[in-house]
DNA sequence: AAAATAATTTAGATATATCTAAAAATAAGT
DNA sequence: ACTTATTTTTAGATATATCTAAATTATTTT
């Protein structure tokens, strides 16, 4: 299956659409994802209805056939795997890959995906701890709560951040919390829903409820 | 200035053209590079005209500007460093490199090229022996001549075959002569310009006049 | 230098990806 | 259930990149 470089980043928002609810993607939630207009996103659905990598009937919204969720999760794991590198072997900062990743994805070359996954040493997760599907399309997904929802005493690894907002990645860039960062949760202010962390058994701080709800960690103690 | 990836691709082919000979480069000429008809190329030239990358007058054939020329050595700076982590990191062969190179030289990113090059130490040549432009488009040449016009019991080193024949390439690499290559000329044969030649050396053999005189050599002794 | 040949450009089509404005279908409010 | 509002689709335009066929300009041959 041979997909433009549009289709596949049409494909690639609704597969991620789809995740948010059971029922079928809205034309309107497409457009909104994509920048696009309504009536863009209506040409295409049908141009990738045909290619059977969505069911689609007029005015019902739209579901990902498993052909189309499997090349979309190729295309996110490559988007992945390219920030690994970037992160890992060329020194960007985890909130400055975003951009140049979306670029990288599309380039065709299973040879060169492979390789580059050896060459990582087939990591698992990227820099915002996404999990890497595997060349099959599977998702190995660690179990995980936000921050928000840890108790008082309890140690968790940081293992996702929305890769969304540059302000907040900027923000935890600074304060120094990455992924992989240790946070324990020393102490949780009942008023405003902050919470007193330590990250990695050295700083300790002060982190708003609104910041807390955006930190997913994995259970760790 | 922002090109489009068929532009790029056009101004790309039209600096490689202006290479073979001082005079314009012919429409004709780009249709056969890029394999497309000279309609397309009418059509084209006259948009890059109009963005001042080459100077083009009807019937006359077309010159690149300096600023197209800056402009194609970035995008072959681009080429040749992805060439470079292909071959050195991820262990591709040299004659497979070219294609996925195409299409990564087009990824945009100034901070990417500049850490890429850092990464891969600063090279100044690819895989295939050519010269790697830097930032400012400035190319360092070393002086250079076909294997076919070395005289017996004189050494050179591998800097250049063509990147466009994959079954010359293929052929190199099997007797195992790539760039960097100490090569030897033992004995040339008068009666079909072929040469008794060693590679590293150790494996000696015979190479035909026409392989000659496609591999450059960097005069060594 | 006139005729034949080759190269180049224009005119008119097609395909992709987009848009605005208008029409049609669905959902919501009373 | 009927009107209103929202969502979605269609119709018609625009811009890019391509093509074929015809017209035009340049070059070569005799």
């Amino acid at each position: 299956m041979k997909l433009s470089l549009t289709e596949e980043n049409y494909l690639k928002a609704i597969y991620h659409l789809s995740d948010d609810s059971a029922e079928g993607v809205s034309t309107n939630a497409i457009a909104e994802e994509l920048s696009t207009k309504a009536a863009s996103v209506s040409d295409m659905i049908r141009k990738l209805s045909k290619k059977k990598v969505i069911d689609y009937q007029k005015y019902k919204g739209v579901q990902i056939t498993e052909a189309g969720r499997k090349i979309a999760l190729q295309i996110i794991r490559k988007h992945r795997l390219w920030e690994v590198f970037l992160v890992e072997k060329l020194s960007f900062n985890w909130d400055e890959v975003h951009d140049v990743a979306e670029q990288l994805e599309h380039i065709k070359s299973t040879t060169l995906i492979s390789r580059l996954d050896e060459y990582l040493g087939f990591p698992t997760m990227d820099p915002h701890g996404d999990p890497i599907p595997d060349e099959n399309g599977e998702i190995k997904e660690s179990p995980q709560l936000p921050l928000s929802e840890f108790s008082e005493n309890t140690i968790g690894i940081v293992v996702k951040v929305p890769d969304s907002d540059p302000s907040l990645l900027r923000h935890l860039d600074k304060i120094g919390m990455k992924l992989g960062s240790r946070i324990r949760v020393i102490e949780k202010v009942e008023f405003d829903n902050s919470a007193l962390i330590s990250i990695d058994q050295s700083k300790e701080l002060y982190l708003s409820g609104e910041i807390a709800k955006n930190i997913m960690l994995a259970i760790k103690e």
